[in-house]
DNA sequence: GTCTATACTAGGATAGAC
DNA sequence: GTCTATCCTAGTATAGAC
């Protein structure tokens, strides 16, 4: 079994059970692989892991939010098809986010400096489309960081409620939050 | 020691380290008393402290976000009163969130319905003021979920950038999530 | 690269004295 | 109501065979 099938499956651990919530044993069952082969792959153990993990975030924010918001089209295009990408992203909002289960705790000292600048590339793709789209540079960087809050807190909302509605009015709306109306 | 002094210091813990990052140790270490003795006061552990954590917080959010919302005043300075007060529970964005901590993995299972009463019980003193103050229910109800989402959001970015500006520039932009500008 | 077996530590919980 | 001492399980990590 090879890192891109494991990393993957670690993430879907750490963002369902936090950081102090994965075990070894989950990890070993939910990746059919003995203890001992995880140390193999990993011999710093789950400190390690978790650095892959953020390690592939990062990749993929960059892969899939990121991108789609520097590439061709008009800024309402762009935004809506990152939206859609970051609802597969959060399976609607069944899924929580990394963020929360990495920044709880002592693994806050562990990640937060991963963790901030995945998210600071996002905001920065973010505000650079809302001044392409003429906003002033103060105001594009604020209504960034609006979509990313509201993302997030969508999420814990609506994870809260037991009720996706949030989310996917959050993620509808996220064009107009950047552009306006 | 009572227990007026021991639920407020577990409500820190929790929301500091998540259900499952507070051990008995560090609860024993934090408030004084022996393991012994914190099995006596709460026979059931960990889960029962939780509970009775959360049963506090939902008194809080009652008296303290709700309550600023449904007294006497213009609708913009009840919400100014009631983020005033958002802004010390949260300790202008250094502490996180109980929700985070206590829906991740497990414990949502055991907490969910708890906490999305008292999530429920704000949204709906927040509805009713835009109602109070010439919304439609609909639109009213949208507002509220987008104040409580934003605070959440911002906590979680917050934390995630080292930097507590999120998070007070949103508590200032409350009233006018609400009633508008 | 994976396994079984094992060592060791930390965490949850209780018994019984004071 | 608090303590010390203890039990047991779960969790991290490693040794060594295949």
């Amino acid at each position: 079994m090879s890192r891109q099938t494991i990393v993957p499956e670690l993430l879907e651990l750490f963002r369902k059970f936090g950081y102090d919530g994965v075990t070894i044993a989950r990890i070993s069952e939910a990746t059919g692989l003995g203890k001992a082969s995880l140390y193999h792959h990993f011999p710093q153990g789950k400190e390690q892991m978790a650095r892959e993990v953020l390690s592939f975030v990062d990749q993929a924010v960059n892969d899939y939010f990121v991108a789609p918001l520097r590439a061709a089209g008009s800024p309402k295009q762009r935004l809506t098809n990152m939206a859609k990408v970051v609802e597969e992203f959060y399976d609607c909002g069944n899924k929580s986010c990394l963020i929360e289960g990495l920044t709880l705790g002592d693994a806050n000292e562990l990640f937060q400096e991963l963790i901030g600048a995945s998210v600071e590339s996002w905001l920065q793709a973010l505000a650079d489309l809302g001044v392409e789209a003429g906003l002033p540079k103060k105001i594009a960087r604020e209504r960034a960081e609006n979509i990313v809050i509201a993302i997030q807190g969508a999420l814990v909302v609506s994870r809260a409620l037991g009720n996706r509605g949030p989310f996917r009015r959050i993620i509808r709306d996220i064009p107009s939050m950047l552009l306006g109306n």
